[in-house]
DNA sequence: GTCTATAAAACGATAGAC
DNA sequence: GTCTATCGTTTTATAGAC
């Protein structure tokens, strides 16, 4: 079995200088520097530097989707769910307003679609989407969910970048808060469970 | 006098490939071979590769600013100003789909705030937030207006990153409707001139 | 598994002939 | 002003000793 702590090492490492230095900008050298391990023991772990790189974004990935799980763990009004996913970015504003998003940073950068780690990023992007998407369904906005998901997220990103751009961290804390108000002020049409068309207790019936 | 053309062609095709292949990704190899010129040419024309990004941003940051005159000159109402300048975005709605907006890229792949280049992007955002702070003003929404101007690029900028990561130019198009209707909607609480302490004309009052 | 040395290519930039 | 040849460095990646 190969060393985990070496390799975890080296995806940590890759993450956060892909995120603060851009991926194409950041050399194997420096992610090698960065998590002291000679240069040429990386290729034991990655044969290329595209397959470190997508680890590095298949963790974020996996964080993320761990996240949406605690989420439906500990809080049940998908209201409140939503909320509370918003509510990260303003604990991650002043990293974002210095970096950008992780994640959005990697798609704006990519140059061809076809490429595997862009790839994984945008279902960074899906996962998100198809999460919140769930959420607002929940909340009753049927068809409009997916739109709603989409500009949710897109609310996010677009603050980042200008947030970035006038290094003003406020700006993001201003979509947040902008956000949360609008998803306060949803109407609930949620059709509430028993109310209706409740299928009957076949087992207990009888 | 230098060679207006060839320096033309370089900055043009820089531009180009800056946008489509972002600017780190980008070679002076890549952009002589665009231009068709031998690559020990080119540094007749730019010491380095950052004075031809340079000029390049600089160009399009010179682009929107005709733009805005242009604006300015032609509509009256500072409403349908703003509401004409969203819509050029949807005419770029496939290209910002497929590489991304010109300028929100080189924000997000900058590492440093050192740097020049990603400084004169910045002045591109400002320059737009100033121009749309002062139609806002004129709109009559007072101090609402900077937040106002931030959150429109915001808008664009987000569904920009998402519509990328999708491949959905629809998203695009979503944002600047929503935008539009927001922007149509927005009450006109602009002191009508005349109204109000008009001061008196006192070259022809004796 | 680990590390040094180095290959092979790409890159920004320069020298110098024309 | 134009172009070829090339320098020096960095980068991804490999070979091979331990």
């Amino acid at each position: 079995m190969i060393n985990i702590s070496k390799r975890d090492r080296l995806i940590d490492s890759a993450a956060m200088l892909f995120h603060h230095n851009g991926l194409t900008s950041t050399s194997l050298a420096d992610i090698a520097k960065h998590a002291d391990i000679p240069i040429g023991n990386v290729y034991y772990y990655f044969k290329t530097k595209e397959e470190l790189a997508l680890a590095a974004i298949s963790k974020r990935k996996e964080q993320f989707s761990a996240a949406y799980a605690l989420l439906e763990e500990h809080i049940a009004d998908p209201r409140q769910r939503l909320i509370e996913a918003t509510y990260y970015f303003e604990k991650v504003r002043d990293e974002y307003t210095r970096f950008g998003c992780p994640i959005g940073k990697i798609i704006s950068d990519a140059d061809s679609e076809k490429d595997n780690v862009v790839q994984t990023a945008s279902q960074v992007f899906e996962d998100f989407v198809t999460w919140a998407e769930r959420q607002f369904r929940q909340l009753g906005q049927g068809s409009d969910s997916r739109r709603y998901a989409i500009s949710l997220m897109a609310g996010i990103q677009g603050a980042t970048v200008m947030a970035k751009s006038m290094r003003q961290p406020q700006i993001i804390s201003d979509e947040v808060a902008r956000l949360v108000q609008w998803m306060e002020n949803l109407p609930n049409r949620k059709i509430q469970l028993g109310k209706v068309a409740a299928k009957p207790d076949v087992f207990n019936a009888a």
